[in-house]
RNA sequence: GCACCCGUAGCUCAGCUGGAUAGAGCGCCGCCCUCCGAAGGCGGAAGCCAGAGGUUCGAAUCCUCUCGGGUGCGCCA
């Protein structure tokens, strides 16, 4: 539990203690009651709102209330001092013995502190990347992947039971011109002089497939039907494909736990996606009729036609969505209410997709889907904004027409996995985000990779000389608490304080689904320690390591050691590691 | 035309699900570097939270409208 929710139960325990009735003799309603660490810090360590929630059921004033409340709280052995402040705001001051305490505590938890039960092993799905698998990962899937994983990641310390996963689109017609780009690769691998026309892949990577099927196959493929051609290409493309996904995944430290292939749900004549639609009709929301055309301008080849839909509409969507096309073949959505409708019977009670913003269209259709397939499924779509890249100041052109896209794999060498992963976390998801090649690798305080990083270098830097100047006794953790009174610094205390969010922070960025909170509290938190740090610099008596005082040098690698543990948790949640030095 | 996202210091952005005098970094100005790691440190100036209404004890935060920017809009995936 976290101090804030245990002060939080201290409050309403007083507020019983006092008696305190609405008008109606029950008990008042505290649901609105917060406890909060004030902004201004200088109010206190803790701050409540719960006499203004109180005044009005209570028909008294609420300065009156908060006064008597806090007369009740005073006698608290851990509350240092209150006042009422404001107009009506309570706040709590606490005593340096329960700082220690919680210092105590923190240590005892070692690498699980912050973890939490949230969750409460709810089972969640967390679907992100899921790109086409007609080529490499670029630069536009770097977000949404990182957000993803790192969401993952967040979800599962905060006591969820994640599984990771990602939509393979190995169905639809973008695999057909795959598969027609490979086969002429295949040719090119058999000698002849290819040319390959506007419409399909033109990428380098799809030589090595073409080559494979050579060596496999020989000439056999063109002596075959196209269809049957077709299909081994597409087959073998979309193996390649994947394999090179998933490394190019791999080298941003993502791993999925699921690949799931959209082809399994069309397989055997689309046996899955006809149940499906079958399971949306009995329950009333399948019907042919026709969709009236966009406003604005209408499309060129635009016809009015009856056609099979999904009445999302009376689940929440603006418009009913097309089930079959006019060949009599399944929509890509189709096969979206078959997935979902398999995801349900996984058994997920919480699904959360991460899509690129140019997929904002989708996200009422797929609401009003799971409210339809279930009204047990807790659905979330988060949209990542687009990351726009520079170079020395300068915008990094790209077109995806000429093929000359900047790929994931040529970020992450060039910058390293950690300073992708902080930067794509440093801003929040629905903002745009601006992406410099030499701000992030620069080693100096204006990036926010390297502050964070460089307080986890400097803390097992210090931890490494007190061990050198005391022995390894020092940095034991039972017996840190022993001196831990000793931490009587501003300084000190309020990097305590800064630690003891961390557990609140993790379960209110689980909860709104933000992993970018992390990265900004990591920031503030290696801005507390630098900061106090730096303060020795002048102050030689506030030096964590004291030379002459084995006793204050424990408790205060105590400190260190906290701030140590938290940094390497904060960051592994992000996906970066936590440096013992910086070279 | 409709839907969704965004608008906060000169710039880039936070703002803890409605709390107190709205914060940080960069840039700018002024001090300070024989050091537990100065690839810096301390301090300062800087704001009509796009605008107008509303909800309430209280709004950058919630609702409505307006302006401005982005994204998407049968039978692609």
């Amino acid at each position: 539990m976290n101090l804030f929710a245990d002060f939080a139960k201290r409050i309403r325990s007083v507020v019983q203690v006092i008696d305190l009735k609405d008008k109606n003799g029950n008990a008042p309603d505290l649901s609105r009651m917060t406890v909060e660490p004030p902004r201004d810090p200088s109010h206190g360590d803790l701050a409540t709102n719960v006499a203004m929630v109180l005044a009005k059921p209570l028909g008294m004033k609420p300065r009156d209330l908060a006064q008597s409340i806090a007369d009740e709280l005073a006698k608290d052995d851990d509350v240092a001092s209150v006042d009422v402040a404001g107009p009506g705001f309570i706040n709590l001051r606490l005593a340096d013995g329960f700082w220690h305490d919680q210092l105590r505590t923190m240590l005892d938890a070692g690498d699980t502190y912050g973890q939490s039960t949230l969750g409460a092993g709810r089972a969640t799905n967390v679907e992100y990347v899921s790109a086409n698998p007609t080529g490499p990962l670029h630069v536009g899937h770097c977000r949404g992947a990182v957000v993803g994983d790192a969401l993952a990641q967040l979800l599962a310390f905060a006591g969820y039971d994640v599984t990771r996963e990602y939509y393979v689109n190995d169905a639809g017609g973008q695999v057909d011109v795959l598969g027609r780009s490979v086969l002429l690769r295949y040719r090119e691998a058999l000698g002849e002089t290819i040319e390959i026309p506007e419409g399909l892949y033109p990428g380098d990577y799809l030589v090595p497939v073409g080559k494979s099927l050579a060596e496999e196959h020989g000439d056999a493929l063109l002596k075959m039907s196209e269809r049957e051609a077709l299909s081994i290409a597409k087959d073998k493309a979309v193996v390649m494909m994947m394999d090179i996904i998933r490394d190019d995944l791999a080298a941003l430290n993502i791993g999925h736990d699921v690949f799931f292939s959209e082809r399994t749900l069309h397989g055997s004549n689309g046996g899955r996606i006809r149940a499906a639609v079958d399971d949306l009709r009995e329950k009333g929301f399948v019907y042919t009729g026709t969709l009236p055309p966009p406003k604005g301008q209408l499309p060129d080849d635009w016809e009015d036609r009856e056609q099979v839909l999904f009445r999302s509409t009376e689940v929440g969507d603006d418009i009913d969505r097309p089930l079959v096309k006019s060949d009599g073949s399944y929509t890509y959505f189709a096969a979206d209410v078959a997935y979902m409708g398999d995801k349900f019977e996984r058994g997920f009670e919480k699904l959360i997709f991460v899509l690129g913003a140019d997929h904002g269209g989708y996200v009422k259709r797929m609401e009003a889907l799971a409210r339809a397939v279930s009204d047990k499924i807790d659905i979330d779509v988060l949209l990542c904004q687009l990351v726009k890249l520079y170079r020395d100041g300068e915008p990094v052109r790209m077109g995806k027409r000429t093929g000359n896209f900047v790929t994931l794999r040529e970020v992450v060498n060039e910058v390293g996995v950690d300073a992708v992963r902080f930067m794509m976390l440093y801003r929040k998801a629905d903002a745009p985000l601006d992406f410099d090649f030499a701000k992030v690798t620069e080693q100096s305080k204006d990036n926010p990779v390297f502050y964070v990083q460089y307080a986890s270098a400097r803390a097992h830097s210090i931890i490494r000389q007190a061990i050198e100047a005391f022995g390894p006794e020092v940095a034991m953790v039972d017996g840190i608490g022993e001196g831990a009174d000793a931490l009587d610094d501003e300084g000190e205390l309020a990097l305590i304080r800064k630690l003891a969010e961390w557990p609140r922070l993790v379960e209110s960025a689980a909860s709104a689904m933000e992993p970018h909170r992390v990265a900004f509290y990591l920031y503030d938190l290696a801005s507390a320690f630098h900061g106090h740090y730096n303060r020795g610099t002048d102050h030689a008596q506030l030096r964590f390591v004291k030379h002459d005082d084995a006793v204050l040098t424990r408790a205060r690698l105590g400190l260190v050691m906290a701030v140590r543990n938290v940094l390497s948790a904060g960051l592994a949640i992000i996906g970066a590691s936590a440096p013992e030095e910086m070279r």
